[in-house]
DNA sequence: AGCTATTGATAACA
DNA sequence: TTGTTATCAATAGCT
């Protein structure tokens, strides 16, 4: 999908092999996001850069999906209630730790709610309300991101600035070397900032 | 990229429901194989069907994927039992209780970034993650509204079927009373079951 | 499952 | 990195 075919090898070119990881993680987040919602699937995508970098998406908990897949697969990771319930039970009271716990089920079923899960005991009251909240919390990510690219703006602003005033002061300082020592030949035009930018 | 744009939200025809799952997924996993070897990159996919089957790609051992991605987002997410079983054990009470204040704490953080709350210390990437799990929490809650409200319909539905047929057995009862006693007046109209419906 | 008309993704370039 | 455009690839609607 380009203006070429592409080989099904390592991309050679460092600068390349960039651009494109760049691009087609976008694109693959995105399919994930578009089947889950589609299909009514269970996504859960994890990429790692070489550089080390993480990207995510999953259209549930994370962890669950993992789980279920472990589960589903085979692997004993018998975590959770049953098990949970088992040593409460062993150790008898204990009664912040029982706390603790009810409390961490309350918010993993408010986050479930929140990713769309578990919603079958809910009622039309509770969805619209859910639904508010959601639509908040995205117009006020939107804004927070708006905020980030602002003051990226302005920092890069700062820098431009910055580095002419420095540019200026160096242009001076040559003109001046220029006439102090008429011989010397001039080294760097107006521009000779750039090479400050990396 | 069909003979349609296609809106995104749940498909409500289960056959293409089905027929457009078994064609992305298998989409997503090509693309998922393409972006690790074209770009050298560690990717791990796990697509659970809503019939319950598990498709996976992993381009390494996808146990290390996510152990990695475990370790680099720092949650203290080891429900390995026998892990935290130990560590119990080893240590006592009071860590297993800091652990889950720390859990709590960070399950906290994330209904919070959620409501777009605390947003300050978040780069591009996560902004845009947060908006990608609120968009499908949306549409997940849109569905179930959707689906809530046909269940009302067709349960509506149901009760005025059954009212519209009480109804015919009352007239059919206030016809036979009304010939075998002709002076009994007429009380209640073709559309006496309107009464019913609140 | 196959077949196209179309939309969508993206390689190369700037 | 980001945007644009020419092309290739994925896939929606049918059969």
């Amino acid at each position: 999908m380009g203006r070429g075919k592409v080989e099904l090898k390592r991309i050679e070119n460092p600068t390349s092999r960039q651009v494109t990881f760049s691009k087609r993680r976008n694109g693959l987040l995105k399919k994930a996001f578009e089947l889950s919602i589609l299909c009514d699937a269970e996504v859960a995508l994890i990429i790692l850069s070489p550089s080390g970098k993480i990207y995510q998406f999953s259209s549930h908990d994370i962890n669950r999906t993992i789980a279920m897949y472990r589960n589903q697969v085979g692997l004993p990771e018998s975590n959770n209630s049953s098990f949970r319930q088992a040593r409460t039970m062993e150790f008898g009271r204990n009664n912040e730790n029982e706390e603790l716990r009810r409390s961490i089920d309350n918010l993993e079923m408010r986050l479930k709610n929140l990713a769309g899960e578990e919603l079958d005991m809910l009622g039309m009251q509770e969805l619209k309300q859910l639904e508010r909240q959601l639509k908040t919390g995205v117009e006020r990510i939107r804004s927070q991101m708006g905020r980030v690219i602002s003051e990226n703006i302005s920092l890069l602003k700062g820098k431009h600035k910055a580095l002419q005033e420095e540019n200026s002061r160096l242009q001076k300082r040559l003109h001046e070397l220029h006439y102090a020592d008429p011989s010397s030949s001039r080294i760097s035009g107006p521009n000779a900032y750039m090479q400050f930018i990396s």
